[in-house]
DNA sequence: GCCGTTTTCGGCCCGACTGTTTTCAGTCG
């Protein structure tokens, strides 16, 4: 996503990781790492922002926003090249790598004199890992993973972030058929739809028909905008309905608690009530957490007092198939769980996915009446389209969702919408394209008083 | 370095996991 907002949130982030690889205040990096999401999701052109009025940008202070207009100016920041400059070659690069971290990238470099990924595999092969203190064979196994996840999802990752800032659906769906063809060209994938190639096309879902979002954050957790701004950016959309979802409590480092859950709850009617919501019925929710063992946060007394609930991998990403598949089926069965949040838990060139018998969990979600999430998220694209057509064929229902943690996220629909496209699905296979009454019915799951009392018995 | 209905200083994101170690440092979400 080619952009000024991106540009300028680039080098911030940049300079928040030379900050950490070189030993500097931990909390001014993780300043400049928030006003660089807080700059990437900017809802405007950063470039029409004066220099004055960059302060005004939550997150932003007068350094910042002065590292800001350095940059626009000379397109560089003299500080990061300052910080560049003091470090050996690799070590940014090698920093990124999942199970490295700026400690070890700088081990490899001193000790090694590794110079990059590539001289990094190359050292792996040749044994010379095993001579460095706190390295053995598991580790030189997840860095060689680590590798080939961030090569094999390089090109994916490099065309959606090529695509410039107001990419239609098409355009991504486009971007989207070229990867998968060029990826399994000896297995073309069942069902995928070229651009304008099929006579269905005009009854796929588009990115217009989308009533609502099911996944999105505040600054209550993770999110960097405010639910006042959030919930106004969301009506700005012309949206329907609006769930906010932040984080529970079990994803320690974003301390929710019950307290600050309710009070959040004790909001929305107010903020649904101004002028700029005004018919837009806002929904309570969360994400929940999937625990190793299937569990989620909460007990049934406190879960029934979200509108839905969102349940989502965050732990415990290694576990084997058999159990990890039980854990995502224990959650689907779960009456307060309307929606599987990124399936795969993927994060291109980042993370791989789980390993999970998707087939199994998209049998317990169409029982269940558990709805699969298309996370649009560009960074994680998950469900991936060669899978949203198969679940579809299951009878599972989706949610197109940004999982937004910034105003600008929440403009990320047109990313699930093309992989919804390119899978064939129609308005009807996507919750969030239904009213609201027919979202609520659904919603309502196994935990309508009828149900829960017949399950009782 | 940013922020403010505990405000101009003093907080701010904490704990589990992992692999390697023999008591813990580093990484991650």
């Amino acid at each position: 996503m080619a952009s000024a907002n991106e540009d300028a949130a680039a080098v911030l982030r940049e300079y928040a990781e030379l900050l950490v690889i070189t030993g500097g205040d931990a909390f001014r990096a993780r300043n400049y790492e928030k006003a660089a999401k807080v700059v990437a999701g900017y809802p405007g052109d950063l470039a029409a922002v004066p220099d004055a009025a960059l302060t005004k940008i939550s997150g932003v202070g007068t350094s910042i926003a002065g590292k800001i207009v350095e940059f626009r100016r000379t397109g560089t920041v003299a500080a990061v090249d300052e910080l560049r400059a003091k470090i050996p070659p690799g070590v940014q690069e090698m920093a990124k790598v999942p199970g490295i971290g700026p400690k070890r990238a700088l081990q490899l470099s001193r000790e090694l004199g590794v110079t990059g990924i590539a001289d990094l595999e190359a050292a792996i092969r040749g044994g010379r890992l095993r001579a460095l203190s706190g390295f053995g064979a598991k580790s030189e196994e997840k860095i060689l993973g680590s590798i080939a996840v961030i090569t094999r999802d390089r090109p994916l990752r490099d065309a959606l972030r090529a695509l410039p800032p107001e990419a239609t659906e098409e355009r991504i769906q486009a971007a989207l058929v070229a990867w998968l063809e060029t990826t399994v060209p000896e297995k073309p994938v069942p069902g995928i739809t070229a651009t304008g190639a099929s006579a269905r096309s005009h009854a796929l879902v588009r990115t217009k028909d989308l009533r609502g979002d099911l996944h999105t954050h505040t600054s209550l957790t993770d999110g960097v905008a405010s639910l006042a701004d959030m919930v106004a950016a969301a009506a700005a959309r012309g949206y329907e309905y609006y769930a906010v979802t932040d984080h529970a409590p079990n994803l320690v480092m974003q301390q929710m608690t019950d307290e600050k859950m309710l009070a959040q709850r004790a909001e929305l009617p107010a903020l649904g009530a101004r002028e700029m919501a005004r018919g837009m019925t806002l929904l309570h929710g969360t994400e929940l957490n999937i625990a190793a063992d299937g569990s989620v946060d909460w007990d049934a007394d406190f879960l029934a007092g979200f509108d839905i609930c969102v349940a989502s991998v965050h732990s415990s990403f290694g576990q084997d198939r058999e159990v990890m598949t039980a854990r995502f089926i224990a959650a689907a069965e779960n009456p307060y769980v309307n929606i599987i949040g990124h399936p795969l838990t993927r994060k291109l060139g980042r993370r791989p996915p789980v390993d999970v018998d998707l087939d199994a969990l998209c049998d317990a979600c169409a029982r269940t009446g558990t709805a699969l999430e298309i996370n649009a998220s560009p960074e994680r694209m998950d469900l991936p389209p060669e899978h949203i057509r198969a679940a579809r064929d299951r009878g599972v229902k989706f949610a197109i969702d940004t999982d937004a943690h910034s105003l600008g996220h929440l403009n990320n629909a047109r990313y699930g919408v093309a992989a919804a496209r390119v899978a064939g699905l129609a308005r009807d296979d996507v919750i969030n394209a239904w009213p609201l009454d027919r979202l609520r019915e659904f919603l309502a799951k196994g935990r309508s008083p009828q149900r829960l009392l017949a399950s009782s018995i």
